[in-house]
RNA sequence: GGGCGAUUAGCUCAGCUGGUUCAGAGCAUCUGGUUUACACCCAGAGGGUCGGGAGUUCGAAUCUCUCAUCGCCCA
């Protein structure tokens, strides 16, 4: 260990792999107290982006501590399907080779995926590992496997037989380029330049006719109604009458309905209930018929009469140019509307469709999921997010579980016609549906399995569970780690999955005893104690890290760059929980060098051991001082990860090391020029040494087990992170404060120095007021070795000619081979001066309120008659330092 | 339109229960330094009316109201 620079690339995918071969990260069900958490499955086919560093390194900070606090420290890590994600790229791929979907049929395209997913489906683990995370991994699970598939099935058929599970039509999103229905969280609202165009629809039985505002004239084929306000005097005298649809003719009522914005427009809609969420909704509420006159792709269906077979987009200014020959088209007006973009295509329109789908009724299921998240059974950081999951909860809807994809769950429901069961398995669809239809000679190629797939959140929701085997008949896994600790993940998956697994277990958990047998109670049903939002990672510009802006860095060139460790310290520096953060490299900058400053604090030590001896030292105050300092740190080290404040703890560690401990502690006891060190503070500088590895090893995993194995011989399989989490010894305040007087003055000579330039190599002559010697004795002589002074005498009188400085009401003097600028030296005092008699004022003011000393606290009331003396003795002194000039 | 949040040093942000951890950190800037742990370093310095205004309180960056600006989510 002699190299000037620490070389992270050297040392960190040893470490990992003598992790892994000694099972550091394996954890058993046992006697001791669990602590769990899953991973938020990344994306099988993905790639590790800042997002997962960020999460990732969490999950492994609060693991690695945990196991140092003697839990049983579980992280689960594991893969998600991805569906559409996944599916696109196989598709791309099979593009590629000049083949499609429906040409090699499901069976065929499937083994294609699973192809695709054993070939990259192990890049996100590798990466994983590079960055240290230290999950078991004999644990990994993948959302496809067949015992997660089975759990899937089998929820599918419970919700299906307590009714929550139902097929209807709906108007959902379409994507017609990627062919699927998209969730409302998939579609990305954008606001564009749209045309509203004025169009005239004659009144039946009159010369007369009423205009109508749209945005999408493509839709007039599929009009049924026309809608206006109940409350709209302009209209109220066509209430019941009928007009005729341009293009096509059609006679529709016109219909009141309060959905109306009598604002909009001209306070007129018209409903085509095909194709717009809100005109379904009216239509079902006025029985109003329903024509969809699109096709899947897009185009313009035969229900439409017209421009049959041409693109929507197409049509549109094709009917707006057709009803302008006509006369119909009164005016054409710019305005700026909400439109929907598909998330997977973003330059496809999503278009609003009617479709068979299916659906999980929500109503029921999201109850004890929103009061258990209210009550805080389950904890929400930072709290401001459980406004956000309230709202959600309070406004949801039916969930659409149908996509048309082949990769993922197949729906588990079999078709005998437009009849169909739904059973685990084609036997058990065969049998149930010999019963249902009577048909005891049915045979399995009669029924016919829904092509869909399940949304892939149908899946995740269950992970929790379903990793543990909940839904196995071997529930000891699932009885020991179930609860999991806390759940890491970002904000915007809270309602996709995070609201979802709180019902998912809520719903499914009750059923699974305990392992004594006893049923489960409420608060071991929840899937998570806590759960974590970070922040979503942007660049330093505060734009979204996106693939296609190109600004989201390689984590693997970063940690190539910075080590493992410096990435870590660089994310974790920036990771205030629930915030946006903005990721700059120069942060890992900040850990790299970090890193190698304790490297090389360590090289000195090492120096010493070499060749210490035993001789005594006067060391004991910087001890005791250090000792203190360091129960500190371990409190508010403690506090803020007990509380998830992650940054702060890592600041926190970071000021101790760099500050205290090599700024300061091993300034103080370095042995003088030429001496060897002495054997006692070799042995407690070793031992400090090794609780401040301790500390931080959760933080910077590589370097802190790379010193602490080099420091003594390890049993073979030892490792830091199997060492105990260090306890909080004694703080004593007085000596504490003592240290920290110490470093105040060592401060102001080199400030004194510094001002005064004068050279390093000079030592000065200082002097110190004898009155209340004992904020300074103790360190003496490191104030002397650290101010490079000669000397440091007690005198009972003011010295002539010398700068001074007060610390605690003490006034030490300086004496420079120099002359001293006494117009200069007046001013500073002067001001001095000044300040500290318009501070005394405003604590005399303080005091002399009697409101202020009969309602605050009486610490806070001696803490400003402390104040109080302070700067009268503070006045006292700069007066005569005056007088004497 | 409905809701949520933010505004603190040049930049990025902490600041928890109102009171000496209260105005802080890192970066950036400026000055000086190569006696062997480290220039990936050491030592020092400057820099803020805590977005504006009002209120509550003995006391406000912190609580309330209001205005301004910005961001996000939902319709």
């Amino acid at each position: 260990m002699s190299k000037k620079a620490y070389n992270p690339s050297e040392i960190e995918d040893k470490w990992y792999q003598y992790w892994m071969d000694n099972q550091i990260f394996k954890s058993v069900p046992d006697e001791r107290e669990p602590y769990t958490i899953v991973i938020p499955p990344p994306n099988v086919t993905g790639i590790l982006h800042m997002g997962h560093i960020l999460n990732n390194t969490i999950q492994d900070i609060l693991i690695r501590r945990a196991r140092m606090l003697g839990k049983n420290a579980c992280w689960v890590p594991g893969t998600d399907h991805a569906a559409i994600a996944t599916e696109s790229k196989v598709v791309n791929k099979l593009r590629e080779e000049g083949l499609t979907k429906s040409e090699i049929g499901r069976e065929e395209f499937l083994k294609h995926c699973f192809e695709w997913k054993d070939k990259y489906g192990g890049i996100i683990i590798d990466q994983l590992k590079k960055m240290g995370a230290s999950c078991d991994w004999d644990r990994e699970r993948f959302t496809m496997e067949p015992s997660l598939n089975d759990a899937v099935t089998e929820i599918f058929n419970i919700w299906y037989e307590k009714g929550y599970i139902f097929r209807d039509w709906k108007i959902v999103n379409w994507d017609p380029k990627a062919q699927t229905t998209l969730s409302n969280e998939e579609v990305i609202r954008k606001d564009v330049q749209s045309n509203l165009y004025y169009v005239k629809y004659p009144i039946v039985g009159s010369d007369e006719y009423v205009t109508i505002a749209t945005t999408r004239p493509e839709t007039i084929m599929g009009d049924t109604a026309i809608c206006v306000h109940p409350d709209d005097e302009r209209y109220k005298h066509l209430h019941g009458k009928k007009v005729i649809v341009p293009m096509v003719n059609r006679e529709v009522p016109i219909i009141c309905d309060d959905y109306i914005d009598m604002e909009f427009g001209t306070g007129m809609l018209k409903v085509t209930p095909a194709h717009d969420a809100n005109d379904y909704e009216i239509g079902q509420r006025h029985q109003l018929e329903t024509i969809d006159v699109f096709n899947s792709d897009g185009t313009i269906s035969e229900a439409g009469q017209v421009f049959v077979g041409e693109d929507r987009f197409v049509v549109r200014k094709k009917v707006a140019q057709f009803l302008e020959e006509q006369g119909a088209l009164l005016k054409t007006e710019q305005m700026t509307n909400n439109v929907g973009y598909s998330e997977r295509n973003a330059d496809t329109v999503v278009e609003p469709r009617l479709s068979l789908q299916w659906f999980v009724r929500m109503d029921e299921i999201v109850k004890p999921a929103l009061a258990h998240v209210m009550a805080d059974d389950i904890r929400i950081l930072p709290p401001k997010f459980k406004n956000v999951y309230k709202h959600w909860l309070e406004n949801i809807r039916d969930w659409p579980i149908s996509r048309q994809l082949w990769w993922g769950h197949q729906i588990p429901v079999w078709y005998y016609g437009e009849e169909y069961v739904v059973a685990k398995n084609e036997e058990e669809a065969l049998s149930k549906a010999r019963q249902k239809f009577n048909k005891p000679d049915l045979r399995i190629d009669d029924l016919k399995q829904e092509e869909d797939v399940l949304d892939t959140w149908f899946s995740s929701m269950l992970w929790p569970i379903s990793v543990f085997d909940g839904f196995g008949k071997d529930k000891t896994e699932f009885n020991y780690y179930y609860p999991t600790n806390v759940l890491v993940t970002g904000w915007d998956i809270i309602f996709f999955w995070v609201a979802r697994m709180v019902f998912a277990g809520y719903e499914f958990t009750p059923a699974f005893n305990l392992a004594d047998g006893s049923s489960r109670p409420l608060e071991k049903q929840k899937p998570f104690e806590d759960v974590y939002f970070t922040g979503m990672v942007r660049d330093s510009q505060r734009r979204k890290m996106s693939k296609s802006l190109g600004n989201s860095p390689d984590p693997l060139q970063l940690i190539e760059d910075y080590g493992a460790d410096g990435v870590r310290f660089g994310m974790m520096s920036v990771s205030a929980a629930g915030n946006d953060l903005l990721f700059d490299e120069k942060l890992c900058d900040q850990g790299k060098k970090f890193a190698n400053k304790i490297w090389n604090a360590y090289s000195l030590v090492e120096i010493w051991a070499s060749n210490a001896e035993e001789k005594a030292n006067d060391n004991a105050s910087t001890f005791a001082w250090f000792e203190s300092k360091l129960a500190q740190t371990i409190v508010e080290v403690n506090a803020s990860l007990d509380s998830y404040r992650i940054s702060e703890a890592l600041l926190s560690i970071y000021t101790f090391i760099w500050q205290d401990f090599f700024s300061t502690y091993l300034e103080y006891v370095k042995p003088n020029y030429g001496e060897n060190q002495d054997l006692n503070t070799l042995n407690k500088t070793l031992e400090y040494f090794e609780t401040v590895l301790q500390l931080l090893h959760p933080f910077m995993p590589f370097v802190t087990e790379e010193i602490w194995q080099g420091m003594e011989k390890r049993a073979v399989g030892a490792s830091i992170n199997l060492t105990s989490w260090p306890e909080a010894g004694s703080l004593d305040k007085s000596t504490l404060e003592k240290g920290e007087y110490s470093k105040e003055i060592i401060s102001a000579i080199r400030d004194i120095r510094k001002s005064a330039q004068v050279k390093n190599s000079e030592q000065l002559k200082a002097y110190v007021l004898a009155d209340n010697a004992s904020i300074y004795k103790d360190f003496s002589s490191k104030i002397i070795k650290l101010g490079g002074l000669e000397s440091l005498e007690e005198v009972n009188d003011k010295v002539n000619d010398a700068q001074s400085f007060i610390v605690k009401g003490q006034q030490f003097f300086i004496e420079l081979n120099q002359a001293i600028d006494v117009e200069a030296k007046r001013e500073e005092l002067e001001e001095e001066l000044k300040y500290t008699k318009g501070f005394l004022v405003s604590v005399q003011k303080k005091l002399s309120n009697e409101r202020f000393v009969n309602n605050a606290p009486e610490k806070v009331v001696a803490l400003e008659k402390q104040k109080q003396a302070d700067a009268e003795a503070k006045i006292k002194l700069l007066e005569e330092s005056l007088a004497k000039l």
